[in-house]
DNA sequence: AGTATAACCTGTCTGC
DNA sequence: TGCAGACAGGTTATAC
């Protein structure tokens, strides 16, 4: 479900209440969430420590506890929020009757628990590839990744290049850098790419404005829809008129999932 | 090493 | 109404 703007929305969301608020107990509801340690290391590490951040590293949210930090993936259809839901799998009981639960109708969802110093040599943040927004992304970086004869969308996917764009994001990226999502990532020329490199973190910032993307499942922390579904030009849009040159909009399939692209605007 | 497929789950929607 | 099948915002183990 979340891709990075809507994990940074839930990010902002916690962070603006939680910070500070002291972990009384917490009840694991699914184990399967636990991704590394145990429910009884988990409760050693944090329960009655406080809540000193809220960080997010592509799709991960990283909830610090001071020496030890919980990471979660929310996957396709976790919710972080401060509204009880209908799949519950963790709830987190904090300071004055405060809680945060963890939903998720699929249980794809993760959570591990790792030393906060050490988080980047854990094994899911561990090969993750440059963060928009960062100082880590970088034109020269971003153009050698490209060095692949992989096509552009799926190459996009791939968390180890550049991490936090999902299928939403990638097409619509694609769109508005006007290049065929089954175009070669070597095949871009140097300015394609350069757009392609600037258009990324433009769109995601757009997204984030807009408190990203709720096609069915996503909610803000607070249990809010995004607003960026009304804004996106290509994704899930297929037989609809292209808003830039009228053309249809085409939906077709690469390693399994859907893109979406116009025809016109995307020439192969 | 890169790449394709299956697998992990549950729910919703579509077409017969 | 019922039912089979397709599909869903993500990643990863496994097989080439």
């Amino acid at each position: 479900m979340p891709e990075l703007p809507e994990v940074e929305t839930i990010r902002r969301g916690l962070a603006a209440q939680i910070v500070g608020w002291k972990l009384h107990d917490l009840l694991i509801k699914d184990g399967r969430l636990l991704g590394n340690r145990s429910e009884g290391e988990l409760k050693v590490r944090i329960i009655g420590r406080a809540i000193e951040a809220i960080n997010r590293r592509a799709k991960f949210l990283i909830l610090d506890f001071g020496e030890y930090s919980v990471v979660i993936h929310l996957r396709m259809t976790g919710q972080l929020s401060f509204e009880k839901g209908d799949h519950t799998r963790l709830i987190l009981f904090f300071q004055e009757a405060k809680r945060l639960y963890l939903d998720d109708q699929r249980r794809f969802a993760t959570l591990h628990l790792a030393k906060s110093n050490k988080l980047t040599e854990l094994k899911p943040l561990r090969d993750l590839g440059i963060e928009p927004f960062t100082k880590s992304y970088t034109l020269e970086r971003f153009l050698k990744l490209l060095n692949s004869k992989q096509e552009i969308k799926r190459l996009l996917l791939d968390q180890r290049k550049v991490a936090g764009l999902g299928n939403i994001y990638a097409s619509e990226v694609l769109f508005v850098s006007r290049i065929h999502p089954q175009r070669s990532a070597n095949g871009l020329t140097k300015a394609e790419a350069e757009e392609l490199f600037l258009t990324i973190p433009e769109v995601l910032a757009k997204a984030i404005e807009n408190q990203g993307t709720t096609i069915s499942d996503y909610r803000t922390a607070s249990g809010e829809s995004g607003q960026f579904q009304e804004l996106l030009q290509v994704y899930g849009l297929a037989g609809e008129n292209c808003k830039v040159c009228g053309s249809t909009i085409e939906k077709i399939e690469q390693g399994g999932r859907s893109s979406y692209l116009c025809p016109q605007c995307q020439p192969i």
